[in-house]
DNA sequence: CCCCATAACATTGTCGACAATATTCTTGAC
DNA sequence: GTCAAGAATATTGTCGACAATGTTATGGGG
C-alpha cells in the first residue's frame, strides 16, 4: 500500500484517510480484519498519531468500529445491515429528489442527463461488465443528492452512506440483474426533476430505491438458502 | 470547565468529548468561537493528543469545523442551515416512524405513552417554562427513532442531528408557540404506531416535522424583518 | 499617514517515548 | 491432557517536544 499524493489533501492525516478508505472499500483490507496501529504505521511510514486520527475518521464513516483498549476492526457486513441502509437511502434520497426538483440548476440537470444517456449507451453496447454499471448508478444517485443543495443531506449521504454502499457492492459483487429497469427509472426520474415536479420526484425515487432493496432481499434470501 | 467522571466513558478522550459536546451545545463555548488547542489542553489539564481526538469527534458530529493548519471553530448556526436540518429530519424521522410502527415492542410503546402523558401533565400545570418542553419533545422524537430498530438510522440521528438540534434550541431559545398542537400530534402518532399502521405513522410524523419547520420559518422571517 | 515586506510569535501537524490495559505464553496442579 | 494462574509480550492510550504553517507585530518606503 502506498500513500496517494495526487489528491488535494493537504495534511498527512487526510492522505492516510483516503488511502485507508479506498483500501477498505475495495477489500484490500478485508472486512472484519483487525487494524494494527504499529503494523500499519510502519508500513505507511508514518507516526501512530496521524494514523490514529485517520482511523478516527474511518470510524466516523462507519467503516471501522473501535473498542477502547482493544483496537479497531473493519466493519463486518451482513445482509440485515445492508437492508437497513437501503431503508435510510429510501428516506434520504427521496427527500433529495424532491429538493433536487426544486433547486437543481439548468447546468446540473444537463450533467445529469448526460450521465444517464452515457450510461444507457454503455449498457446497450454491453461493454459494461458489472463495473461501470455500479459506478454509474452510484454517480446518478450522488448527483441527485448534490442537486438537493442541502448541505446537511449531502454530507450525511457522503460521509455515512456512500462509502458503505460502495463497500457492500465490492464485497458481494452484486450484479444487480435489473440494470435495464433501473436505467429506465433513472430516465423517468430525470424527466420529472427537469419538469420541477418535486412531489413526483420523491415518489419515484423512493420507489426506485425500494425496488433495489426488494431485489436485494430476493437475492440475499436465495444466497442464505443455498448455504 | 471540569471533566465529568460520572459517565461510563472509559477513555480520557471520551470524557473530553462529552465535556466539550455539552459545553458547545449549551453555549458555554459560544458559537463561532475559535478552539485553541494549547489553551483548552491547559485548562482541562490534558495533553493535546487526547484533545485533538476529541475535537475530531466533534467535527464528525458537525459541532465544529476544521481548516487545515488553521484550527477548529464552533459551528455558526444560521436559519438556512436550521431549515436544512428540518428537511432531513422530515425524511429520516418519517421513515423512523414507519419502521417504529412495524418493530416497536410492547414495552417500548408503553414507555412512549408514559412520556407523552407525562409531557401532557407538565404542560397543563404550566410548570413548564420552556425547558422541559424542549427536552420532552426531543425525547419523544428520539424514542421513536430508537423504536425503528434500524441501527444506521439511529446512529445517523444521534451522531449527526441530535446535538445540532439541541444546540439550535439553546442558542435561539425557541419557545415553540405550538406546544399544544405539537402535543396533540404526539398523541396521535403514538396511537397510530401502537396500532401498527406504518403508512399513516410516516405520513403523520412527516407532517408533524414539516409543521415545526413551517412554524420556524415564520418565526425566523419575523426576526429577520425586525433586524 | 498608509501600505507592503520582513521578522517575531503563536498555533497546528507530526513524531517518538512512556504508561495502562489487553493478549499470549509458560508453568504447574489436577 | 486440560485447565487455571501468573509472567511475558504486544497493543492501545496518553504525553511532551520538534517541525511546518499561519498570524501578528515591526519597520521602512511611498
Amino acid at each position: 500500500m502506498i500513500l496517494t499524493t495526487q489528491t488535494d489533501a493537504t495534511t498527512l492525516t487526510d492522505r492516510v484517510f483516503e488511502t485507508l478508505c479506498s483500501a477498505i472499500v475495495e477489500g484490500d483490507i478485508p472486512a472484519g480484519s483487525k487494524i494494527s496501529e504499529p503494523d500499519l504505521a510502519k508500513r505507511l511510514q508514518i507516526s501512530r498519531a496521524s494514523l490514529r486520527e485517520a482511523i478516527g475518521r474511518l470510524e466516523a464513516c462507519n467503516l471501522v468500529t473501535r473498542k477502547p483498549n482493544v483496537g479497531a476492526r473493519v466493519v463486518e457486513l451482513n445482509s440485515a445491515q445492508l437492508l437497513e441502509i437501503y431503508h435510510v437511502r429510501e428516506a434520504l434520497e427521496g427527500m433529495a429528489a424532491r429538493l433536487a426538483a426544486q433547486h437543481m440548476t439548468e447546468q446540473e440537470i444537463e450533467e445529469l442527463k448526460a450521465l444517464v444517456t452515457e450510461h444507457g449507451h454503455q449498457i446497450e453496447q454491453n461493454e459494461d461488465h458489472g463495473h461501470f454499471q455500479h459506478v454509474g448508478d452510484l454517480d446518478f444517485h450522488l448527483l441527485i443528492v448534490q442537486g438537493s443543495h442541502n448541505s446537511r443531506l449531502i454530507s450525511l449521504f457522503q460521509h455515512d452512506l456512500y462509502h458503505l454502499v460502495r463497500m457492500y457492492r465490492h464485497q458481494f459483487g452484486l450484479t444487480s440483474q435489473r440494470t435495464k429497469p433501473a436505467l429506465v427509472e433513472h430516465y423517468y426520474i430525470v424527466d420529472v426533476i427537469a419538469a420541477g415536479d418535486s412531489e413526483m420526484a420523491e415518489l419515484m425515487m423512493r420507489r426506485h430505491v425500494r425496488a433495489s432493496r426488494e431485489n436485494l432481499e430476493r437475492m440475499l434470501s436465495q444466497n442464505d438458502n443455498i448455504e
